[in-house]
DNA sequence: AAGCAATATAGACAGCGTCAAGTTGGCTTG
DNA sequence: CAAGCCAACTTGACGCTGTCTATATTGCTT
């Protein structure tokens, strides 16, 4: 999480990232300028040449960061990723990701569900992009995006494994298929709230209730 | 339903449809190549120029049969959720949308859940349109585009009301709120399949019936 | 001090959505 | 049957997009 805190004055001095020489941190900018544009005014308003204008660029320049425009927006959904993680997993410990909570009951759940859907919903414009089929179906991933995403659902699935070790968790329940299922609730919950399909913000919190009391049934299996 | 058995010949008699006097009947030709432009090439493929040319008329041409890319894409998407509701409901009875089913167990449920999913990702050009963000986001939606989706919505909650008259459901069971989360994790499974997501199709049995069972139980209530 | 590689720039190209103005041609009306 | 209306269609143009190809600048290394 230390990268996100660098400081983006204008003083050109690389902080030794090994990035930026010439501009200040051009690389940083662009992505949180992009990140911006995509939450003001979506993601399809955002083109290279406003990102570029928006940083103070020529229209580019940020080809020698970014080898795309698709290469820019995995970094971002990556950056996405790793605040997701940070939100989602272990709210306040000093301890991150790799442990894991040991107490499970309906509360728990509950916890979970309102981190993920809170995340989701309040950084629309980086869960677009983490889960958007945008990025996903043009089967040009970065390979650093593609380890980020698979390494927060291993995550999920390793909690499960791990409240079965401590039997919490039944051990009929299948983790892998269990993790499956409860992340589409959520997905789908998520996407239909950010799009504004069906589901309205009023009806988040029974839902989620809804929601938490079925996974944890299941986890209890029967 | 009869409207897609409309012949696509180059004969130019129209039907008696009131839409086109001159081309033959360019509207619905424009819909079909729209749909199978998306579903060979990408949403983002289609472009209305390509459009215009793959039905043989110049670029402006569609603009006299919809307002914008927006309203074409509006039609589309509204005859997907008919193609949706026919495949959906009542599979094999004469008598087909209004009437609901009659039986709840956990085969009807599994069911259910096998043709949502297999239409959405079999038809995923129309999923796509129908449930993405891309239009739902802008804000702009036909009014009849709307009227289809919360028809199909309003279809599954009076399902759930009616298994409860019957006494099949469990009457602690608030119908809305299981719709949407049953939804939720629907239109999550199929997002994440159709997108490449964490989910592979291999899986798609085994997480179906996980999800039958859980949707089950919770229609019994407890 | 020289030079090299990283960084930034301007120019150009094909493609996009769509507006404005003109053309064609079938139906309705006199 | 002729007049003319109007829907359907076309061509031209505008500003926007992503990105390729030079070209110029700069800081670090030698």
């Amino acid at each position: 999480m230390a990268k996100l805190e660098i400081e983006n004055s204008s003083v050109p001095l690389p902080v030794g990232e090994s990035k930026p020489y010439h501009h200040g941190d051009l690389r940083r900018q662009l992505l949180d300028a992009a990140a911006k544009l995509i939450r003001d005014e979506g993601e399809a308003a955002l083109s290279m040449r406003k990102l570029a204008q928006a940083v103070g660029v020529s229209r580019t320049a940020p080809y020698h960061h970014f080898n795309d425009k698709q290469a820019l927006l995995c970094a971002v959904a990556e950056e996405g990723f790793r605040r997701f993680r940070a939100i989602v997993t272990a709210g306040g410990g000093p301890a991150e990701a790799t442990t894991h909570v040991d107490v499970l009951d309906e509360a728990a759940i509950r916890q979970f569900i309102s981190r993920y859907i809170n995340f989701a919903v309040n950084n629309a414009e980086y869960y677009d992009l983490m889960f958007g089929g945008h990025l996903w179906k043009s089967q040009q991933l970065t390979a650093s995006l593609k380890a980020e995403a698979y390494a927060s659902f291993k995550i999920y699935v390793d909690q499960i494994r791990h409240w079965q070790q401590s039997r919490l968790a039944a051990a009929a329940v299948d983790p892998l298929r269990y993790a499956q299922v409860s992340w589409s609730t959520l997905h789908g919950m998520s996407r239909l709230l950010i799009d504004g399909i069906y589901l309205d913000s009023a009806a988040v919190a029974a839902m989620s209730d809804s929601a938490a009391n079925m996974f944890w049934r299941q986890l209890q299996g029967v």
